[in-house]
DNA sequence: GTCTATACCCTGATAGAC
DNA sequence: GTCTATCAGGGTATAGAC
């Protein structure tokens, strides 16, 4: 505690105020959290806060890169193992819904602070938006890996992104409904039924003639 | 115009103020909307804008009211024409993509001030409730209706929920991918999915023996 | 790295002439 | 109903001692 407590000192207020900021920021929004309300809740005083960030904006970039790397490192793997679509599925969907369970700022912060772009610096815009990006790269190989769509790529994109817009939809509707999941059960017939329909059959291997399909070819 | 200008110039002025302050709020969320940004848009001195609504709450709860009553009124009617499920599942569909790209102001007013509740005012709450409230009701009530479910309200529930969470989520990604349509595409082969899977028959008439259980065949 | 004190601006809201 | 003028308070951000 002598040799080198100023740095220590130093990450762990660090990581004090981002945790209190990306706690309030989440519950209020950007424009309706204080500096002094930080300062408050986190007990640092206001200076420290710009000595670490310079700026009310530099923390809110923090912020948002923090929850970026803990979200994306909660999302499970992408190799998902499992002998058969259904199965792989199963197992995918159940990890989305755990992640999204535990990690409930993450997208919160997504949705509040990218409603406001508008008025965000340059920094944050991009911030944000690499947020967005990695999600759906996620996304995408995730269920291009589920459902083996490594030649497929128009319907993984469709599958991925049809995933992330009910998950938001889940997010937001968790504003109205506190302790509202996300739904797999449905989100799992609806991908079945949308693979289905783009000719992707429900077994392991991939299709390497997709003639059976409801639409066989497009 | 000299009988009875200042109703009428009361009125307009009261428009006026509420276009602005919707126009505004929708694009940079409550808080960092302020009654001087307001009157500087709309041309009306502050004190005129507290004269009307009293507050900044008070303007918030008439532009949600507003914003509320419009995007019902826009929405299709209940009782859907057509003669199968198919059929009115296109219509509604179609009636519902074109209400979300006419009205962007009303689902973001919607996201943008419900994220806010924590800070709201009790009336403000209650109104966005009472805006959410409507929008599942009318939905509900909708595919209800197309999909014949009188007698499955835990279907109909299901369905429409499962839609609110694809428009709700659209909405989301609209603020990244500015001209994003809701997909009507994959949203209408997930509904006749779930439908199914809940052993409602693609067909006009509703089943009655729905014996087959959770699904006809999976 | 942390603190106190402070500058400067804009906020929501009111008073009172017209 | 609309305007000008104004208040008290809180906002972001900085300076400088420790």
């Amino acid at each position: 505690m002598t040799q080198a407590p100023a740095q220590h000192r130093g990450t762990r207020s660090r990581d004090a105020i981002l945790d209190t900021a990306g706690e309030l920021m989440s519950r209020h929004g950007y424009a309706a959290t204080s500096i002094s309300m930080i300062s408050a809740a986190c007990g640092l005083p206001v200076s420290s806060l710009y000595w670490h960030f310079g700026s009310k904006d530099g923390i809110y970039v923090a912020v948002l890169q923090r929850a970026r790397t803990a979200l994306l490192a909660a999302l499970p793997p992408v190799e998902v193992p499992g002998a058969d679509v259904a199965q792989r599925l199963d197992t995918f969907l159940d990890e989305v819904k755990d992640a999204f369970r535990r990690h409930p700022h993450g997208l919160k912060l997504l949705l509040g602070l990218g409603m406001v772009q508008q008025d965000a610096s340059a920094a944050a815009v991009a911030e944000v938006h690499h947020y967005r990006d990695a999600l759906l790269a996620w996304a995408t190989d995730s269920v291009s890996a589920v459902f083996g769509l490594r030649d497929r790529p128009e319907v993984s994109d469709e599958l991925a992104r049809f995933t992330l817009r009910v998950a938001s939809g889940t997010a937001v509707a968790r504003w109205f409904e506190p302790g509202a999941a996300l739904e797999t059960g449905p989100l799992r017939v609806a991908l079945l039924a949308l693979a289905a329909h783009h000719g992707v059959a429900p077994h392991g291997a991939r299709p390497e003639d997709p003639a059976g399909g409801v639409t066989g070819r497009e």
